[in-house]
DNA sequence: ATGATCTCCTGAGCGC
DNA sequence: TGCGCTCAGGAGATCA
């Protein structure tokens, strides 16, 4: 569920509620999660979160003593802020304990989630692989054009591959092919080199443009407080299937690539 | 080695 | 009201 633009607005809000906070408790009921973490996350307990950063979509928690967490909310992960009574959400596989009496909450109903403890000088074998970060500055925009003419797969593919840029997911991949006018079946080799080098800016346009609303809500995506992001009102193309092209009022397609839903328009789309 | 397809889950929404 | 079906912001595994 969650893409860039949510996973960064958590980000921001732990940053605010989260960063000099001691975790005083670990209360770890994850073990039907997906993947396990390679250190027991009990051994978090008595770090400080010194600083909260942003990979791709994985949260990545500097903590005191050289430790890292890396956790990843898969399609319906939630992150939450709670007091220590408050009723809890149902499938809730980490509570942590706050030196300020908060509690930070992990739950996730599909279990695609996950967290990580690393103890120091591990390394971060999840991102070992992942390209750069899709609004990381020293990714380039010929650079970025260079790898889509080397790929033959349809350019919605390459967009949603991680490998080649990380954070990048359905709904902004095709957001940006609809601001560029990039048809999603099109093979990335063959997108003209103009297009292709205007595509990683439309793509970081339509990610800033969602992270000033707060990202995209459509039923359970909420942040670190519960809010939901307001950018579904902007969307172009993506779960209007039917509706008029914002530009040219042409009926929104969808098709299905790789067992997942594309937005498009077919007219201003090529 | 690349690209397409399958798979892991629960829950919401729809038509009947 | 309920049943069965389809679909969902991801991404690793597996198949061709």
């Amino acid at each position: 569920m969650p893409e860039l633009p949510e996973v960064e607005t958590i980000r921001r809000g732990l940053a605010k509620q989260l960063k000099g906070r001691r975790i005083d408790g670990v209360d770890w009921r994850g073990a039907k999660l997906r993947s396990g973490s390679p250190t027991p996350l009990e051994q978090m307990e008595g770090r400080v979160v010194e600083a909260v950063d942003r990979h791709g979509k994985y949260l990545h928690w500097h903590l005191s003593g050289g430790y890292s967490v890396l956790v990843h909310l898969g399609m319906t992960g939630k992150l939450l802020f709670a007091e220590a009574g408050e009723a809890e959400r149902s499938h809730t596989h980490l509570v942590l304990s706050l030196d300020d009496e908060k509690q930070l909450r992990f739950s996730d109903p599909r279990r695609f989630g996950c967290v990580k403890l690393f103890a120091p000088g591990t390394p971060l074998v999840d991102l070992a692989h992942f390209g750069k970060d899709a609004l990381d500055p020293k990714l380039t925009a010929p650079e970025f054009a260079d790898a889509m003419r080397a790929s033959r797969a349809p350019i919605k593919a390459f967009l949603l591959d991680q490998t080649q840029v990380a954070g990048v997911g359905n709904i902004y991949a095709a957001e940006a092919l609809w601001r560029t006018g990039i048809s999603p079946r099109r093979r990335g080799a063959s997108v003209p080199r103009a297009k292709a080098l205007k595509l990683l800016s439309h793509v970081r346009d339509v990610l800033r443009d969602s992270i000033a609303s707060g990202g995209t809500s459509f039923n359970d995506y909420v942040d670190h407080i519960g809010q939901p992001g307001k950018y579904v009102a902007k969307l172009a193309v993506y779960d209007r299937e039917g509706q008029p092209c914002p530009r040219c009022a042409t009926a929104i397609r969808r098709i299905s690539q790789a067992n997942r839903s594309t937005f498009y328009c077919p007219t201003c789309q090529t």
